[in-house]
DNA sequence: AAATGGGATATTGTATCCAATCAATTCGAA
DNA sequence: TTCGAATTGATTGGATACAATATCCCATTT
């Protein structure tokens, strides 16, 4: 699933093309494909933050393409919610209300403790030793401070549980919301440098998966998720109203 | 919502612009957010059918527009999954197995189920009346067979039962999942001239509602939706038994 | 002080051009 | 004949240049 084609090499021009091969292994992908990837991964990285207007001539020349894939890779971001859309003013990176941050982390207790539910009980132990690498993994870049990595290792963890419910649709949707919840779960590693909480909460969840106990498993994803919601939601409102009342000093000083 | 722009005569010229404004007051779109609208609204309403190609040039003229705000639209309506790209080879209408479409709807009677029972503690005799309006004009056009109104006002009985709920971020979810469904079910009444069913059920998820019988309601709901997304399920496998094997009787007469 | 009227700066959209790629068909050889 | 390779035709992917809007800001005017 990786590599979408490994070569059609079309030897016939002349011959520096081999060379090319060498040191591009494969980049096939359109360049509108790898426009999206990367300012999608920009964004969940907090490099362009909320609210960031994004223009598209600076990123044009900031990726060294033209403007097309620029523009319908933010469409497609805009679909995903990443970006949002002002006619004539722009995009600017999307910002989510402490209400929907709270609505987003209880759709995703509703929908992942099922998923878990359902998952459990085709469940093998590859599955089980994989989630445990991938935890491992995860308490590293815990430790190290790598929040970049903790985003996508959080969601390899959750999504290697859900896998065996085999249900691509819903884990498609999951995904997304799980985008939106890192971004901010991302901001709060680095200011509060994390709690350890989710760690602990993980090895349980993990633990009863692999004695393949549904109900608990279940339950325990379900607060799981309604923690690290709760805990977010005072985060973010204390930052936006530390931010807040900043900006209103500034205004008259 | 019909036309998204009648012609752009271009008369550019001196006074023709007044006459311009009389008919079509505003307009007030860009060009790619009214290609967006336009082809998901045929996409939804069957005029392109599942695995349609879609050419950006025939789209482009088709629409009075150039290549690149259909482009653009075409990446949302990705992101939407309503089309699916393949590199080089262009879009293609979107087409759901039998199994997404099952799970499809396990997802929609779980969310749903759940979104009227928040809704109903806060539902007031407004929203129950409105509710009540759009099942009439939604029983009308079952009667009267149109399969295209049907879609919206299906989507908007079951919204508005939704409303009090609040939660924005959860319906904008199953705004698509219903995009997706009503795709297939519109295609089902067409062919079958429908089961008045729905009909049924749907006075009585409102008679619940309006009894605030939390309970009653929610399950309702919930077997609503399955009951669809059974029947659905059952009209789509016979389908496609159908066409799959008289394309094999093409293959070899 | 409020309203008006330009620019300046973006985005939005069109038009053209070219390269890369895929699909189909033709061609050639076993 | 049949299988495989090369050619061709059509389409997408992408760049560039340019025209058109729309918004914001700021100076000017009333």
């Amino acid at each position: 699933m990786g590599r979408p084609r490994g070569s059609s090499p079309k030897v016939d021009g002349q011959r520096s093309i081999e060379a090319d091969m060498m040191l591009l292994p494969i980049t096939r992908q359109t360049v509108t494909h790898q426009a999206t990837e990367a300012l999608r991964e920009r964004i969940l990285r907090g490099v362009y933050a909320d609210n960031t207007p994004l223009r598209q001539d600076a990123l044009a020349a900031e990726l060294g393409v033209s403007r097309i894939p620029i523009r319908e890779a933010l469409r497609q971001l805009e679909a995903e919610g990443l970006v949002v859309f002002n006619p004539h003013r722009g995009a600017v990176v999307s910002s989510l209300s402490v209400e929907e941050i709270d609505e987003l982390f209880e759709l995703r207790a509703q929908i992942e403790s099922d998923l878990v539910r359902r998952a459990i009980v085709r469940t093998r132990t590859e599955h089980v030793s994989r989630a445990k690498e991938i935890l491992k993994a995860y308490e590293a870049a815990f430790r190290t401070g790598e929040v970049g990595e903790w985003g996508k290792l959080n969601w390899e963890f959750h999504s290697t549980l859900y896998a065996p419910a085999n249900r691509p649709f819903t884990m498609a949707i999951i995904q997304r919301l799980h985008q939106q919840s890192d971004r901010y779960m991302r901001m709060q590693l680095v200011l509060t440098h994390g709690e350890s909480r989710a760690i602990d909460e993980h090895r349980a969840i993990l633990a009863s998966v692999a004695a393949q106990d549904v109900k608990e498993a279940s339950s325990l994803m379900r607060q799981h998720i309604l923690n690290a919601g709760r805990q977010l939601v005072r985060f973010v409102s204390a930052e936006r109203q530390a931010t807040e009342s900043r900006s209103a000093k500034e205004q008259r000083p």
